[in-house]
Parts: C-alpha cells; sequence; structure tokens
DNA sequence: GCTAATGTTTGGTATAGACCTAAATTATGC
DNA sequence: GCATAATTTAGGTCTATACCAAACATTAGC
C-alpha cells in the first residue's frame, strides 16, 4: 500500500474491485453486470482495464480473480468507507445515513485523510456498518 | 437554498462559480482563463452553460455577473467548504492540509450531511480558512 | 471616427469514462 | 457433438472537460 493515495480508481471502477473482492473466488461477467444493471459489455471493457491495471486477473470467458494488490487496494476501500461512515455518524448522522452518504464522496478522499482520521478516532475496530481491519493503516508496522 | 442538495455542480464549474463570487462585480473571461489556466473558449463554454442553469448573468463580450440565485449557491459552497476544511482539522489535519484536502471531495458532499456537521460542530463561526456563515444553513430561520 | 490591438465567441477536434446494441466467439449441458 | 447460454468484440452514443484556429466584437489610439 505505499505509494497509494485512494484516488487510483474511478469510483466506478472501485465499486467493482471491492464486489469482486466481496465474492471472494472467480467472478463472472454475468454476476457483476446484473448486480450493477449494466450490459455485460461494459463490465468487459472495465474489467480489461482493472486487469491492465494489476487489480485482478482476468481471463477470457472465464471470468476475473482479483490480484494481490487488487485485494489489498479492495481492503483500503472497504476500511476508507467504515472510517468515513464512523466519521459521519460521529456528526450527527444516522448510522444508515453515514454509510450511504460515505457512498458519495469516500472515492475522492486520500489515504493519508484517511489515516488521519483513524488516528483522531482512536483507530476504532468497529463501524456503522461493519469491523475496521487496520492492516492497511499507516499505525501498523506491516504497512511500514 | 430550498430543494439544494449541493451537486448540482460539477467541480470545475463550482470553481468558477465560486471564483465568480469572490470577484464581486463583472467578471471577464480572461480572468477567469488565466485563473484557471485554461483557454479562453473554454470559460465561454462554461460560462453559457452556468448562465443556462441560472447562476450567472453572461452578456456576450462583456463578462459575467453572478445571478442570485448563484450567489445564494456560492456562498453555500464556501460554508461547505470551510465546515468540511474545519471537521478534518479536528481529526488531525492541519490548517494548511484541511483547507486542501476539502477541495478534493468537498463536491460531492450533500447539504444535508453539511448541515449535520455544522450542527455537530455547535455552528462554528470561524474555519482554518475563513468565517463561516449561516445564512445557508438549516439552523437558520431564513432558510426555512 | 477609423484602424489596430485586444478580448471573446464559434466551430471543430480530442480524451476519458461510462454506457449501449448487435454480431461473433467460446463454453457447457444434455 | 450440437444447441443454448455466457462472454467478448465491434462500433457506436453521451457527458464533461479541454484544446485550437478562425471569425468576430469591442476598445483605445490617434
Amino acid at each position: 500500500m505505499r505509494g497509494v493515495d485512494g484516488l487510483e480508481l474511478s469510483a466506478k471502477r472501485a465499486e467493482y474491485l471491492k464486489y469482486i473482492f466481496n465474492q471472494g473466488d472467480v467472478v463472472r461477467t454475468t454476476d457483476i453486470s446484473t448486480h450493477f444493471s449494466v450490459a455485460p459489455s461494459t463490465v468487459t471493457k472495465t474489467l480489461e482495464d482493472l486487469a491492465r491495471s494489476g487489480f485482478v486477473e482476468h481471463s477470457p470467458y472465464h471470468g476475473v480473480r482479483i490480484s494481490r494488490r487488487g485485494r489489498e487496494y479492495a481492503r483500503f476501500l472497504i476500511r476508507r468507507h467504515r472510517l468515513l461512515a464512523l466519521m459521519l455518524s460521529r456528526h450527527g448522522l444516522s448510522p444508515d445515513a453515514a454509510c450511504r452518504e460515505a457512498r458519495s464522496f469516500e472515492w475522492y478522499v486520500n489515504k493519508s485523510v484517511v489515516d488521519s482520521i483513524c488516528a483522531s478516532l482512536g483507530h476504532p475496530v468497529m463501524s456503522v456498518c461493519g469491523p475496521i481491519e487496520h492492516d492497511t493503516c499507516c499505525c501498523c508496522p506491516a504497512d511500514r
């Protein structure tokens, strides 16, 4: 995660990656196109891009599998989302609203900002929409 | 400001509007193109758009002047920026970093979220990069 | 009050991202 | 091993942003 600023992927691509990560194993084009309600061909193109950037391994006609890099990045995306949602909930939003609203702008928030927020919240382990892992956080030796 | 969610303008357009608002009177195409380092024709096109949406009054060859609607909206943009910057500074960012980082994602943050943050910070009157006005805040009778 | 310099707009082009349909290709289930 | 289902390819649309060159309008100098 060194040299990562969290803005490498557009919102849409990041959502695809998150979805692929959450599915675990091999994900089929149709799964993604159904989930996001877009045409399969749209998915194929985006997948090719994600593969070109090394976030997934795409074997045509057989689906995609997340790469090591993609896995790390997806974990960061999830950690960012949950930290921002938690922050919003500390600023008066209901858990649901916090989670929903975080989705709208999280894609534009730097890793360094996320790390600051994480520290200011005392490296919390639980957010309003799930646990927060700290293996991609600046405070963890593994990341240094 | 009723019916406004803060996402009406793209980041670029909102920046143009903010600049025009800050300049006060009539602003010339060249001023804007110099400020943002883009070609004058790019500015003209964007200005036409802003005029079409009612944020500015554009009299060709004579510059633009902000409209009533634009003025209100610009005030909201500034209030949003300063509240988010203040929030970031409360989460460990230096004043400079808070202001800079807020710029990168503020464009995607809803008015309702801004209002919540405003309330949670106790409707502050000063941020890290300038005063915060509350005439566009949900807490003010003028807005109801 | 005309001309030259300056400022602005018009029209055309480009890129990136996201999306689509239709046609072609590959895989899979009997 | 063939029909059907899944997937990719080809070719296109649309929006936002940006650029340039050429045409045009305005202003300033004389």
